[in-house]
DNA sequence: TTGAAAGCGCTAACAT
DNA sequence: ATGTTAGCGCTTTCAA
């Protein structure tokens, strides 16, 4: 049984100086690397600091040296959407590798919420920001966001002030034609949604130079039905009553969509992938690896996005200038294959 | 154009009381509510703060006052649980409404990386902690919380030592199996997984207490294959070989397994919920509004949970210690209603 | 009702 | 390589 010590008393760094008997200065320095400790002292001093359970009182820290090691991360929604976990936790894991804390501040899409939620992530003095949107679109940061470093997830700045990261939606519509396309199929359409945006303009506009690069015809088909997989659905019928001759092939805007087209596949007898393939974007698994079979698709880099954010909001706000990070950055889409694509019959 | 204050000189307290013409003290007071400050020099200092563009450093605050108005959320898996939005969610509308900041922390169920994060939320003096498993289960609380504050969610502690909020397993369980009854069914079977754990030994109890009240003889199968949906299609298809007399309705462990049942319910040629009708537990909506028909579930209360959780942390913080919660709190599961419940043929 | 003064626990100049 | 000292921006006695 080792007496662990008694939380009531906080013990500071003065009780570190004064038992290992140096200042409280050298203590700062062997804790920080700052300043010139000899390896024999900083060794002792981190004994002794760990025998008295001694940790740096951050928000002292903090209050001197005008560095939180805090950055906000801003979301407009981060219960509902299936992929804002992943980009939290990209941004987590960076945030612990550069011993950052990551607080998280939800606004719900609404503004007034939001500057409230930045105000208090400003009094708090964090050192920068993240913020990030659940669906990639077109968006103004805030003005109460002015004086901190931010960067944006899944959104751009039209005015380019700010660092952002989008996924390469041209790639990975272009991927996932290409899937298609290799595997023997020479009709293929595009299931997207009645909607505009960067996601949906961009992953149209990626299929069409793709279709164009194979010298194939481009049929882009849209459900407008509530419902994501209800839109797979419609847009699935529509097909099937505006021609005689169903595509062998079929790229989705996303994976529920795709969900979508399974079932209305189903409904009409048809086999995936025996009579018709499918392709989905997201890789998101609970409908993705669990469809019957399993849904080949273009995984989102939804991680890689948060994780570079952080990385790039702590680059800006290194000395360096060399280090800094400005403009678009596009992430490419990854190719995730199961079982869902096969040489077409006809 | 309004001049925007200059974010590069920090206005702080010293600033208002000199513009206002009143000490510092009585700034502190008319912006914390503590201490006595007639109305008049209230409103007069706010609004010379507001000009200033000034707002309270919760750092110095943090420091001098000894708390930091920051709640730590520990997480073991924030990522790919479809259910952890929700959590994360509840707790932070909760800290948003208490004027608090929420500081996530993520483990990836890794015990070293957890104790590191841990510390670090120690280190910048956390008040107080919500430590989170994304499913039912019992845990031991980490030595590295001895000193804080914490509550539970979705665990709970064998020593007894920390309140916490897990659903109510059994009301969930009697709740499915009684949507399943008032329809009119009287062979209805529990679909479950090959594991061990409060939710599912819960469900099992919940069910098998539900038809013994009903006077009907509870059957429960589990499917072993990997995969969640393959689970529910595996224990269907061992249903389907056992007897030769199928269940009129199924009661499943969770959506995803549901969705495994209508898989292989569809592959021989049965209707949902003609055939049979299915109730899955969750209501994860990519999964439960999008299936065909849309699936009647229990859902649960993921949302309240997190919720509740820090509303519980910051009561057991006050000096009233008969606001203090402890103990093990149940929350009910609700019925959403969809359209894979209808009447037995048989 | 208001104000003066003493820190909270640390870091950063500036010695030595 | 180590130590002295002066704050960071607030809150909190305590006094007026």
């Amino acid at each position: 049984m080792s007496a662990r010590p008694d939380p009531r008393v906080r013990i500071g760094i003065a009780d570190v100086a004064r038992e290992a008997g140096v200042s409280i200065t050298t203590v700062s320095h062997a804790f920080s690397g700052r300043g010139h400790v000899s390896e024999r002292t900083r060794a002792h001093v981190h004994d002794v600091a760990a025998r008295l359970g001694y940790s740096p009182n951050r928000i002292a820290s903090a209050l001197r040296s005008r560095r939180s090691n805090i950055v906000g991360f801003v979301s407009d929604d981060i219960a509902t959407t299936p992929y804002a976990g992943r980009v939290v936790l990209g941004a987590q894991d960076a945030a612990a590798a550069h011993d950052q804390l990551l607080v998280l501040v939800n606004s719900n899409n609404d503004v007034t919420v939001e500057s409230k939620q930045i105000a208090a992530l400003v009094a708090q003095q964090v050192d920068a920001v993240v913020y990030a949107r659940m669906f990639h679109r077109e968006t103004t940061v805030p003005p109460a966001l002015d004086g901190v470093p931010t960067v944006l997830v899944d959104t751009v700045d039209p005015t380019g002030m700010h660092a952002s990261v989008v996924p390469d939606e041209q790639q990975i519509a272009r991927l996932a034609t290409e899937v298609l396309y290799e595997a023997g199929h020479r009709s293929i359409v595009h299931v997207t949604v009645d909607a505009q945006g960067p996601a949906v303009n961009g992953r149209i506009e990626g299929y069409r130079s793709a279709m164009a690069k194979y010298g194939l015809q481009p049929v882009v088909v849209e459900g407008g039905d509530p419902g994501i997989a209800a839109t797979g659905r419609t847009a699935f019928q529509r097909l099937c009553s505006v021609s005689a001759e169903l595509p062998t092939a079929i790229f989705c805007f996303n994976d529920q969509m795709a969900m979508g087209v399974y079932q209305a596949a189903q409904a009409v007898g048809l086999r995936i992938p025996a009579d018709i393939s499918v392709v989905g974007v997201d890789d998101f698994e609970p409908v993705s690896a669990e469809l019957l079979p399993g849904l080949t698709t273009v995984g989102l880099p939804h991680y890689e996005m948060g994780r570079w954010a952080v990385e790039a909001t702590l680059a800006n706000l290194s000395e360096d200038s060399a280090a800094h990070v400005s403009g678009i950055t596009r992430m490419p889409g990854v190719l995730v294959t199961r079982e869902s694509v096969a040489p077409p019959r006809r």
